[in-house]
DNA sequence: AAAAACCCTGTAGCGGCTATAGAGTCAAGC
DNA sequence: GCTTGACTCTATAGCCGCTACAGGGTTTTT
C-alpha cells in the first residue's frame, strides 16, 4: 500500500509517518518505480504501536527502547516494565505539581471577586510583588515533564 | 544596572532578558556608550511581574494580555479575572486527563507482572494491537493544554 | 598591559510534529 | 491522447519558550 492508505488505516498523517521514518522509528519503506513508498502489514503494525505508545503520552525515545524489545523477542522484558514504571512516575508526579498550581491560581484568584479598576486588581497587585509567587516544584532537567500547555495530539 | 545584575535580582537569565524584549514584553531598554542596556526599578519589577506569570505556567500571550490591563490601571479588571479562570480551567482539565492516562499506564502495567521472554511480555503485545490503546481524551487546538513532558523552568 | 568578566548580535537547537512550496506520478474521464 | 485532479515526492520553515553557542566588543580587575 502507499503512505496515503497507512495513514488513512493506522490514523497517523502523511507527513507525521515520513518523520517517523527519518527518526528512524519506521524502517524505510521500499519504493516503486515512481518513487511511492510501498508498505506492508508489518509497516502497519508497527506503526499502530507507535501510536499506542504516543496515545499514552511516551516520548519518542520511550518508544525507541521499547521497539529494540519488540524486536527482540528472546530478551528479557524487565526493561519494558521499568520503563513503564518510570513513565508512570513521570505522570503522577506531574500530577502532583499540576494540583499545586491549581491550588496557587486559585488563591490568587481569590484576591479580586469583584471587577475593579485595574490599579486596585488584587491579582494584579499579588502578580507585580516579587517572591509573592511561590516557585513551584521544579521540573526535572531531563527534560522529561512538559508543561499543561500542548498542541493537539 | 546592566543586565546581568537584573538578571541576579530577578532571578531570570541575561538570555531570556533579551528574549522578552525582543518579544516585546519589556520595553526596548537605553543604551550606554558602550552599547550595553541599562535598566531602572521599572523594568525589574515588570520582570518579576513577568516571572511570577510564568511560574504559574501561563503563557507569554496570556502575560501580555496581562501586561496591558497593567498598563491601562483605569481599565475594568474583569478581563483579568476571567484570563485567570480560563488558565485554572485548562489546568484542571490537563490533571484530569492525567489521571485517565495513569489510569491506562496501570492497567496496561498489570499485563505483565514478571520478567520473561518479550515475545511473551503482555506489554509489548497489548500495544501492538491496533486500538488496544483508547483514545485519550484530546487536548485542545489552540495550543493551551501540554504534555507531561517538559523542559525545566 | 594583560586577563577576566561582562556585554553585544545573530543563529541554531530542543520535541514532535505541522504546513507550506514546488515539483513529479498516476488513474479516470473526455 | 490530453486534461484534470488526487496523490506523492523533497526540502524547508514554523510552533513555544527558551538555551546555547560563535565571534566579536567593552569594561573591570589584577
Amino acid at each position: 500500500m502507499k503512505i496515503g492508505e497507512l495513514a488513512r488505516i493506522t490514523g497517523i498523517q502523511v507527513e507525521t509517518i515520513r518523520y517517523y521514518e527519518r527518526e528512524g522509528l519506521l524502517p524505510v519503506a521500499g519504493r516503486t518505480e515512481g518513487n511511492y513508498r510501498i508498505y506492508s502489514e508489518d509497516h502497519s503494525e508497527r506503526l499502530s504501536f507507535i501510536r499506542n505508545c504516543r496515545k499514552l503520552d511516551m516520548t519518542l525515545d520511550e518508544i525507541r527502547v521499547l521497539l529494540r524489545f519488540k524486536d527482540s523477542p528472546q530478551e528479557n522484558c524487565g526493561g519494558v516494565n521499568s520503563l513503564l514504571d518510570e513513565h508512570i512516575r513521570h505522570v503522577t508526579d506531574r500530577i502532583g505539581e499540576l494540583r499545586q498550581l491549581e491550588q496557587h491560581l486559585r488563591e490568587l484568584r481569590q484576591t479580586c471577586n469583584k471587577t475593579q479598576e485595574a490599579a486596585h486588581c488584587g491579582i494584579l497587585n499579588e502578580l507585580t510583588q516579587s517572591n509573592r509567587v511561590s516557585e513551584d516544584r521544579k521540573h526535572r532537567i531531563d527534560g522529561h515533564v512538559r508543561n499543561i500547555h500542548k498542541t493537539a495530539v
